[in-house]
RNA sequence: GCCGCUGUGGUGGAAUAGGCAGACACAAGGGACUUAAAAUCCCUCGCUCGAAAGAGUGUACCGGUUCAAGUCCGGUCAGCGGCACCA
């Protein structure tokens, strides 16, 4: 036998027995115990993989082979999230169908995937871009459109000057497009929207009891925003009232302001009574040529405009205050209008000051004359009339009991949440099945002629009034209204890339189903996801919208779980040698395919799990992955060690070997469930060090260590097994420990004096206390240490240590 | 500002539930084998003093709890990620 590992050919002779076989094939057979393991679908780019797809991959490809061994019917599926900008700019450029782009991204991504020996089931392989696929994604926005939870809505949005399109308050990212990295600009379009903050509470509320990360429960939570308060109206000096939401309603005595949005319709109702139009119009045109971020970005000074001609009363007190109109009050949460209390609101603080207007304090605890006191913990209620006294949490109850009773205001909650933006005036993505018919509105597009199928056109080029290029096609545009018959238009924009994710997990339990998106049996079978990893970068994207589209298939009876990730983790990014990010402009990229052409995709896979933490970032190391090869051509080693005679020691392992195999059959069955798989492979690290330290290995022995390396490296675990034992690995069963096995007969322990370690001895693991600690005082150098000294305390902790503690 | 996280050798990182800090690797140095190199094998490897035995010291910093602290508590500093005029 050669001594060099020859791993090009032994990977592809496995790569393909799997392919042939349909090895990792996950039946429907519904009698079996069920595993779903998913990861995200990737973008198949033009650059092919990176290093960062394997971790994840090869993560969860390591408990879904685990499963199956454990004796699981395992649903591990891969799919393509093909829709996007990045392939359409590309189809633009080189005037290739974005089509084409796909098929070929996708066939180069594939093979990538296959050379990891990744065990996906690929006959259950998804495309979003597949018709038969996003038939069923339209299928689902018809769904809520007759449910009044896609809506359309002329709009200021988030619109990218270099990619032409409008983005979601998620694709912005510090002002930039989160593509393209280009300016956002503030635009008025008219744009479908879905109703996501109808389902804002129950996202919040549902994802307890969920096995999620603490830190993408509270990303969500974060970014859903949940506040209460109260909404307030104040009548003003128009006669008309204007009605604010605070979440202080205890300092309504210290409100000495309002502040409306510039974009209140307060504003045009009663231009008429107002004695600065111009200034306040001057003022609006400003903050409307704003963008969001610049709004935001020059937080530091508050500007405005008082409304002269119009004054508010405070309800409470009746006093009459002025009203400013100031950009740091958005239209587009709560009412648009709040109630300014300087004294124990920041901003309202900075405004006051700034405009020099009257500051009271009405919650005692703070220094006003320096900065709001904004505590809500601590402070107690002072020139407040009938609150004064109480704590604040009291106070808020009580005002609003108040103002409800007088018909002044009532209890409210809010979310920072909005409704998510959900058209794109782009060629590559689903087209939006609604007909505009001047005479019945929207009508959906009937659904026997889903699906509508994205027409060929002669330019995928956005044109520059920011329509989609469907809109110069005519014969796609001109229609038949579905409901009248008559003249109508198609709609033009298209979905946004969050479209086809938002329930591809579905389609992997029934990927070829004509008659509905997945049968009933597949699903209710297959769902819940049993184990769902994926990035960080995704928590109020990808992860929001899909829980929030697999909450209303829920209330439409399509599925039945509220929730679709029943345990959700998330892998850290690997960096480049440097530290840094990978990336093309810092050349510190390293590509998958010439680590496996160089050192094998087993040895790929074993350092990206053996690199660190799989939950945190680590820097790719080209010396490092040496050491995982190593290992590997070590354990190709073994058979000059095996002891095919193996007479004596049957179904046992031998006497030097067997607590070291208990103890990691143990560590890697339990590391491997909690993410650690450095130590799994640490402990195999260990366990092969300590075999050859014996200089042989029992068939029996041999076969432990095999399964428990299998699901890090299948390929050369499955070569080695057949020759040793002529069956296949994959169909054998995960091994298990003894705990009575894992201990020593005898252990060393060590022995303090004081709480330092003075000396070590050797002791029987099941010895009782007062034998170890007249052993450890017997030793020569604790018994100098302790002569003649007061021993105050002894103890013996089991199996660790004995700490004498001497005066 | 708010939320979440991190800080351990030359490097990546270990350390159960408060119980021997540095597992497992990489790099480096020394040695064996070799004409030589690669590969492989053996040894050393936190820091200081010491030839060694050994002693002291050490998990960002300061303090506390404890027989015992990388781990728990209080405070400080530094860095990373997310959100950010959300009333």
């Amino acid at each position: 036998m050669n001594d060099r590992y020859d791993f090009k050919t032994i990977e592809k002779k496995w790569q393909n027995y799997w392919e042939e076989n349909d090895t990792f094939h996950a039946q429907n057979d519904y009698t079996k115990p069920k595993y779903y393991a998913l990861v995200e679908f990737p973008y198949p780019s033009g650059q092919g993989i990176h290093l960062g797809h394997p971790r994840p991959y090869t993560a969860m490809d390591i408990v879904a082979r685990k499963r199956r061994m454990e004796g699981y019917n395992v649903l591990f599926p891969m799919g393509w999230d093909a829709f996007g900008l990045p392939t359409e700019n590309f189809a633009i450029k080189n005037k290739i169908h974005p089509a084409i782009v796909t098929r070929n991204n996708v066939n180069r991504f594939r093979a990538q995937l296959k050379a990891i020996g990744l065990s996906f089931d690929w006959l259950r392989e998804v495309d979003t871009t597949d018709p038969d696929y996003y038939k069923w994604t339209q299928w689902i926005f018809l769904q809520l459109f007759k449910k009044g939870l896609a809506y359309k809505k002329e709009m200021a949005v988030n619109w990218c000057t270099s990619c032409k399109v409008v983005l979601a308050n998620e694709e912005v990212v510090s002002g930039v497009c989160e593509r393209c990295s280009c300016e956002v600009i503030r635009k008025v379009k008219s744009q479908w929207m879905l109703k996501i903050t109808q389902y804002a509470k129950r996202l919040i509320d549902d994802l307890e009891g969920l096995d999620y990360p603490d830190r993408v429960k509270a990303g969500q939570i974060n970014w859903i925003g949940h506040s209460t308060g109260a909404e307030v109206d104040f009548s003003t000096s128009s006669g008309d009232t204007l009605r604010v939401y605070t979440t202080r309603p205890d300092t309504l005595f210290g409100a000495t302001y309002m502040v409306i949005s510039p974009e209140h319709p307060y504003l045009v109702k009663w231009e008429s009574l107002l004695l600065n139009n111009a200034e306040i119009k001057a003022y609006q045109d400003a903050s409307a040529r704003k963008s969001d971020f610049e709004r935001t970005e020059i937080a530091k000074d508050k500007t405005g405009v008082k409304l002269q001609g119009v004054t508010a009363v405070n309800p409470v007190n009746g006093e009459n205050i002025p009203i400013f109109i100031s950009d740091y009050v958005l239209m587009s949460y709560g009412t648009g209008a709040i109630m300014a209390v300087p004294g124990h609101d920041t901003r309202d603080y900075e405004f006051a000051k700034a405009f020099n207007l009257p500051i009271i304090e009405v919650v005692k605890g703070g220094n006003i004359e320096v900065e709001a006191f904004t505590d809500c913990a601590t402070g107690i209620m002072v020139n407040s009339g009938f609150l004064d006294g109480l704590p604040v949490e009291e106070a808020k109850a009580k005002i609003t009991a108040w103002l409800e009773e007088k018909g002044l205001g009532a209890p409210k909650e809010n979310f920072k949440l909005r409704d998510w933006v959900f058209s794109r005036q782009r060629y590559w993505g689903e087209p939006i099945p609604i007909v505009y018919c001047e005479k019945c509105g929207f009508v959906p597009v009937p659904e026997s002629q889903l699906p509508l199928m994205l027409p060929e056109v002669e330019s995928y080029m956005p044109t520059d009034t920011g329509e989609s290029p469907l809109a110069t096609l005519e014969s796609f545009v001109n229609t038949t209204c579905p409901a009248c018959g008559g003249a109508a238009k198609r709609e033009t924009d298209t979905m946004p890339q969050w479209a086809g994710s938002s329930w591809y997990f579905l389609r992997y339990c029934d990927p070829d189903n004509m008659g509905a998106l997945a049968s009933k049996e597949a699903l209710d079978y297959w769902m819940g996801v049993d184990w769902y990893n994926g990035g960080m970068e995704h928590t109020t994207l990808h992860l929001l919208y899909s829980r929030f589209w697999h909450k209303f298939l829920f209330d439409i009876g399509v599925v039945k779980n509220k929730e679709p990730y029943l345990k959700r983790t998330s892998h850290g990014m690997i960096l480049g040698e440097d530290g840094q990010k990978m990336s093309k402009s810092r050349g510190n990229v390293i590509n998958p395919d010439d680590v496996i052409a160089e050192y094998g995709a087993d040895t790929l896979r074993l350092y990206e799990m053996f690199i660190g933490d799989f939950e945190k970032t680590a820097p790719w190391s080209q010396s490092s992955i040496k050491g995982c090869k190593r290992f590997l051509d070590r354990v190709f080693g073994l058979h000059h060690i095996i002891c095919y005679t193996n007479s004596n020691n049957g179904d046992e392992y031998s006497e030097e070997l067997t607590v070291v195999i208990h103890k990691t059959i143990k560590k890697v069955t339990e590391d491997i469930e909690a993410l650690k798989f450095n130590t799994a492979i640490a402990a195999l690290m260990t366990l092969l060090n300590e075999i050859y330290g014996v200089g042989r290995i029992s068939l029996t022995e041999f076969r432990t260590f095999l399964i428990l390396l299998n699901p890090f490296a299948p390929h050369i675990t499955s070569e080695l097994f057949k020759k040793a034992f002529g069956k296949f690995i994959h169909q054998q069963k995960w091994v298990e420990y003894d705990m009575a096995l894992c201990v020593d007969n005898e252990i060393e322990i060590a022995v303090q004096v004081n709480g330092k370690v003075r000396a070590k001895v050797n002791i029987p693991s099941n010895a009782e206390q007062g034998d170890v600690l007249n052993t450890a005082k017997s030793q020569l150098d604790i018994a100098r240490l302790i002569d003649g000294k007061k021993i105050v305390k002894e103890l013996y902790v089991k199996g660790r240590l004995v700490n004498i503690v001497v005066k």
